[in-house]
DNA sequence: GCCGATTTGTCCGTATGTATC
DNA sequence: CGATACATACGGACAAATCGG
């Protein structure tokens, strides 16, 4: 399957920024330079520049260039960052991922799973209990919720491997968009029980509503991260237009 | 100032899905029926239409249309969420704001402030160190490093205001990106000192590298939020292209 | 300060590809 | 198979901001 030609652009660039081809703070080559490079229209690569924007790997100045402003990060703890699954993140931050599975169960909706999960009552669905360890080190506990409709057939097995490759590969669906919210939470008896806490009385948690390409809601997680190994990132960037708001608390 | 005229279909788009004008779950009307309501070219359309995806109010899908997916949120904490000020996130979350300047003094970047801020040894900076309260709660506790040289002529008066009225107001200033890492730290004696964190041994942290259009970071700021009002919300798109990367641990 | 060259921002019309129905 | 709908790409036009002479 060949990439559409932006992604070729879009990535080819971000791997000179992160390389230092151009180097930080410095102009990456005019919009029109590119376009004899790639041998495309300027909606191409402009296309390829919003996506680096959108990263915060650079910032467009009208009338002035595109300026390249990423700063590599330091890997200490585990970072949560964008859109990847539980395997692909312990891949990038080079450790070894390991899953058990706690529990695996059907249950139906009730009134309270409803407000919580977005699912309506009478749904049914697996949910299921499982530990998250890096290098050895359990440090996520998560709690799944599928819409067994269309995850139909899920196994602890498959559970334990991957559940994302079986939904996309075999059942044939698309995850498109990911809806998350973060708090932090008192921990719980099954948090201790399974998770090296130490002194710590509180969790980092996500809550996430996962669609797939037919607008259906078909799961509803939340991840309980052990705080010390926990790092969440995002690039904010400012709407233009008149009248609009600005950054974040100042 | 006349808006562009992409944001003034996204504006209306949006404010006709947040007032249901369009249902949950219900398609929006197609590209060409929009392109010839607004009148204008299907790229304005589609630019429209691809913010309220970044959003998360709506999901395009191939061949069949364009699906609103937006729910509106129950606001129990408050809610970080996108790019705004503490001012006017208090305003959304229908609370009133209120500041007190512990600290506010002027610094010379050593080693380590370094690696912690990314300003360069020798640079000098204003500290100040804020209290945040919301209906009278002690709620968040700041502290802001800024590039004296950007920032010149900040005062006491102003960070218990207003900074970024100021320096986007008077200094002429322009906030483009901000970069933010989300963790969870040990509360520290000043948190304690100053919050009611009961027995709370955590808070949600904000540190975030602050952009001008020139592409100079002009402020480090980490946000110390006490844990049982704290929420952070966020929208995860999948990334399309072959090869690509799925969601979000599973 | 003015003017022209450069660069990014917005918008248009059109063509073609691909997925859905 | 054809009609519809979104996805990608092209080329051109003009506006707005910046910079140098």
């Amino acid at each position: 399957m060949p990439r559409a030609k932006y992604d070729h652009i879009y990535k080819d660039l971000k791997e000179k920024i992160e390389t230092e081809v151009y180097a930080y703070q410095e102009m990456l080559p005019s919009e029109n330079v590119l376009v004899t490079e790639y041998g495309c229209s300027r909606n191409t690569v402009r296309r390829a520049i919003a996506e680096l924007t959108a990263d915060g790997y650079v910032q467009p100045m009208h009338g002035k260039g595109v300026r390249n402003i990423f700063r590599p990060v330091e890997q200490t703890a585990f970072i949560v960052g964008g859109i990847e699954s539980f395997k692909e993140s312990a891949i990038r931050n080079k450790k070894t991922p390991y899953t058990k599975v706690l529990q695996f169960t059907e249950i139906t909706v009730d009134e309270k799973i409803e407000r919580r999960t977005g699912f309506k009552k009478g749904t049914e669905l697996y949910y299921i209990q499982r530990l998250r360890s890096l290098d050895g080190k359990p440090l996520i506990l998560d709690h799944n919720y599928f819409l067994k409709e269309l995850t139909y057939g899920l196994t602890p097995e498959i559970a334990e491997r991957s559940v994302y490759d079986y939904l996309e590969g075999v059942k044939g669906i698309t995850i498109t968009t990911s809806k998350r919210t973060l708090t932090v939470e008192r921990v719980t008896q099954v948090d201790e029980k399974y998770l090296d806490l130490r002194d710590y009385n509180c969790m980092a948690v996500i809550t996430s509503q996962t669609f797939d390409d037919n607008g259906i809601q078909f799961e509803y997680t939340q991840s309980r991260h052990r705080p010390d190994y926990f790092r969440f990132q995002d690039v904010a960037t400012r709407r233009k237009g008149p009248g609009e708001k600005h950054a974040v608390f100042s």
